[in-house]
RNA sequence: GGCGCCUUGGCCGAGUGGUUAGGCAGCGGUCUGCAAAACCGCGUACACCGGUUCAAAUCCGGUAGGUGCCUCCA
C-alpha cells in the first residue's frame, strides 16, 4: 500500500521492516475529560489504516498508549497539570479522574464506535521506572542538564533535530509568552519534572534527580520501545504533535538508540466544528452522546468522517451529519432485499468487483472517500435488482471487515404476521381493493416497514435501523 | 509578527494535464389507483488575474478570502 510520509513529505510505498508484521504506534488520549468527536475521528482513520494493512496480509502489533498523568498544560513550565486541574474540577484525586475517563474513552471507542482494539494499551503511570530508566540512559550520554525545575532535553546536541517539522531552528527565539526558566535553547524540553513543594500532588515518584514525574513526551518513547521496539514501521498521531511531540519524541528515541525510531509518520487533520476549531480548553466539541442524542447512528458519524480524506482538513454540522445519515439509511435499506423473493434482473450482483476496487482504494493512501463512493455505486446495482444473495451478504461482510461499518447490523427479516399482511395487501391491490390494500400498507409502515409497490412485485424495507 | 495549509456546482467531497467521480438536498419523469425514503434523467462546477502548453480544476506567478501552528488538544 502508498502512505502519505510526513518525514519525506510525499506518497511512498510501505514497506515493514519485517516481511509480515508491521509494529504500529499511535498516541492515545489523555484521560482527564470527556471525549469530543474531534478525538474519535483521527481513531477512525487509524482504525481503517489497520484493516487495511491486515486485508494486505500483514499481522499488525499495535501499541495506543493512555496518558493517564499529568504532563503540564504547557511544555513549558508555566502552567496547570491537565490531570490535577480535572481532579480538581471533579473533586477526585487524578488516579480517579482517570479510571473514569479511561472507562469512558474504551465503552465510546470499542463498543460504540466498534473499533477494533490495539494489542496493547499500556499507561504512563505503569512505566515510570522505564521512564526514569531511559532518561537515566540520555544522561549517560551527555543529552541532559538539570535546572531548577527539572531534567531537560539539550536539542542542540542533536544536529538533525526537528526534521520531521522542518523546524526553522534558527527562526524560533524565546517567545515573549513564554518565561525563560534557564533552559539552553529554546526547543529544549523537559524529562523529568520536579514537584513543586509548595503544591500537593496526587502523582508523583522518586527519581535519582528529585521527586517528581515524568515529562510529557518521555512516555511514548518509552513505551513504543519498551513494546515494540527501537524501530517501528508506522507512528501516527494527530498534526498538532508534529511540531512538538513528535519532534520531541524522535530526539529522545534517535538520541539512545542511534537508529531511526519510525519509518513512516501518519498524521490525521483535524476536523472543525462549524468552522473552528475543536479545543477541550475551548471546550467546544459535540460527544457522541450528543451525535446519539439527535437521533443519529454513530455509523453515520463514522461515514461523515470517512467521506472526506483523512489528510484534509474536516468540518462538522449537523446538516453534514444528516447527509451522512441519509446515505447510510439507503445502503441500509437495500440491504433488506436479501430476505425477499425479488425477480432478479437479467445480471447479478458481482461483489469482488467492487470490494477489488475497494481494496485499491484503501491502498492508495487511505482513500476512504473513494471506497465510500465504490459502495454507492454497489448499493444503487442491488437496488436495480441485480441481486444473488449470497454475494450480497459476503460483501457486506467485506465492507464490515474493511471500513467497519455493519450493514446488515440487527437487520432481520419481517415477521410471519407482516408477512401475511403484506399477502393480504398483494390480494387487495390485484382485486383493486385500495381502501384494504392502503390500510395494510398504514399498519405495516406503524411496525416501522414501508411498502412500494415495483413491476417486481411488493418490496418492503425496514425504516431507519 | 514568523511558518504553513486551504478555496471544486445549494451542501459535502474525490480527482494533478486531455476521457462520467460519488453522495445529500432540489427539480422533472417512470413503474397499468394513490403513495413511495425505489429507479431513470437534469446541474455542463473547479475563488480571481496573468503565464506555460496543441490542451489546465490539475503546472508556474500574483491577488483576494478562509484557516492552522507558533500554549494543552486527535
Amino acid at each position: 500500500m502508498k502512505l502519505y510520509n510526513t518525514l519525506t513529505r510525499s506518497v511512498d510505498t510501505f514497506t515493514p521492516i519485517n516481511d509480515h508484521k508491521v509494529t504500529l504506534y499511535t498516541c492515545g488520549l489523555t484521560v482527564y475529560s470527556q471525549p469530543h468527536i474531534g478525538n474519535w475521528v483521527s481513531y477512525i482513520y487509524w482504525d481503517i489504516l489497520v484493516r487495511t494493512l491486515q486485508a494486505d496480509g500483514y499481522t499488525v502489533d499495535r501499541v495506543q498508549n493512555i496518558t493517564d498523568v499529568g504532563h503540564l498544560t504547557s511544555d513549558e513550565d508555566a502552567g496547570e497539570d491537565k490531570m490535577l486541574k480535572g481532579a480538581l474540577k471533579e473533586g477526585l484525586t487524578a488516579w480517579k479522574v482517570a479510571e473514569k475517563y479511561i472507562e469512558i474513552a474504551d465503552h465510546e471507542a470499542y463498543d460504540q464506535l466498534g473499533l477494533i482494539r490495539p494489542d496493547h494499551m499500556p499507561r504512563a503511570t505503569e512505566y515510570i521506572p522505564q521512564q526514569i530508566a531511559f532518561v537515566q540512559e540520555l544522561e549517560n550520554k551527555g543529552y541532559t542538564y538539570v535546572i531548577a525545575d527539572g531534567v531537560y532535553f539539550d536539542t542542540s546536541k542533536l544536529n538533525n533535530y526537528g526534521e520531521l517539522a522542518r523546524l526553522d531552528i534558527d527562526g524560533l527565539q524565546f517567545g515573549a509568552r513564554v518565561e525563560d526558566t534557564g533552559k539552553k535553547n529554546p526547543t529544549d524540553f523537559a524529562l523529568w519534572k520536579f514537584s513543586n513543594p509548595s503544591e500537593k500532588r496526587d502523582m508523583e515518584w522518586e527519581s535519582p534527580w528529585g521527586v517528581g514525574f515524568p515529562g510529557w513526551h518521555l512516555e511514548c518513547s518509552v513505551m513504543a520501545r519498551e513494546i515494540l521496539g527501537d524501530q517501528i514501521d508506522i507512528h501516527t498521531g494527530g498534526i498538532d504533535h508534529i511540531p512538538v511531540h513528535h519532534t520531541n519524541e524522535i530526539a529522545q528515541t534517535e538520541a539512545v538508540t542511534g537508529k531511526p525510531f519510525s519509518t513512516f509518520w501518519v498524521h490525521a487533520n483535524h476536523i472543525k466544528v462549524n468552522g473552528t476549531k475543536i479545543s477541550k480548553s475551548l471546550g467546544n466539541g459535540f460527544t457522541l452522546q450528543d451525535v446519539l442524542n439527535k437521533g443519529f447512528d454513530l455509523e453515520a458519524f463514522k461515514i461523515m468522517v470517512l467521506s472526506k480524506h483523512y489528510r484534509t482538513e474536516g468540518n462538522f454540522t449537523w446538516e453534514i451529519l444528516e447527509a451522512a445519515q441519509n446515505r447510510l439509511n439507503k445502503w441500509r435499506m437495500a440491504m433488506d432485499l436479501i430476505w425477499q423473493e425479488v425477480v432478479a434482473a437479467d445480471s447479478m450482483f458481482q461483489d469482488t468487483a467492487y470490494t477489488s476496487r475497494i481494496k485499491q482504494a484503501l491502498d492508495d493512501d487511505l482513500n476512504t472517500p473513494l471506497a465510500l463512493s465504490i459502495i454507492d455505486e454497489a448499493i444503487t446495482e442491488i437496488e436495480q435488482l441485480h441481486i444473488h444473495k449470497p454475494r450480497i451478504k459476503t460483501f457486506a461482510a467485506e465492507i464490515k471487515l474493511k471500513i467497519g461499518i455493519d450493514l446488515l447490523d440487527g437487520r432481520t427479516d419481517i415477521s410471519e404476521s407482516q408477512k401475511s399482511i403484506l399477502a393480504l395487501r398483494q390480494k387487495a391491490r390485484d382485486s383493486k381493493n385500495w381502501k384494504e390494500s392502503d390500510k395494510a400498507r398504514d399498519e405495516l409502515m406503524q411496525q416501522g416497514i414501508s411498502v412500494r409497490d415495483t413491476e417486481k412485485g411488493q418490496i418492503w424495507s425496514r425504516i431507519g435501523r
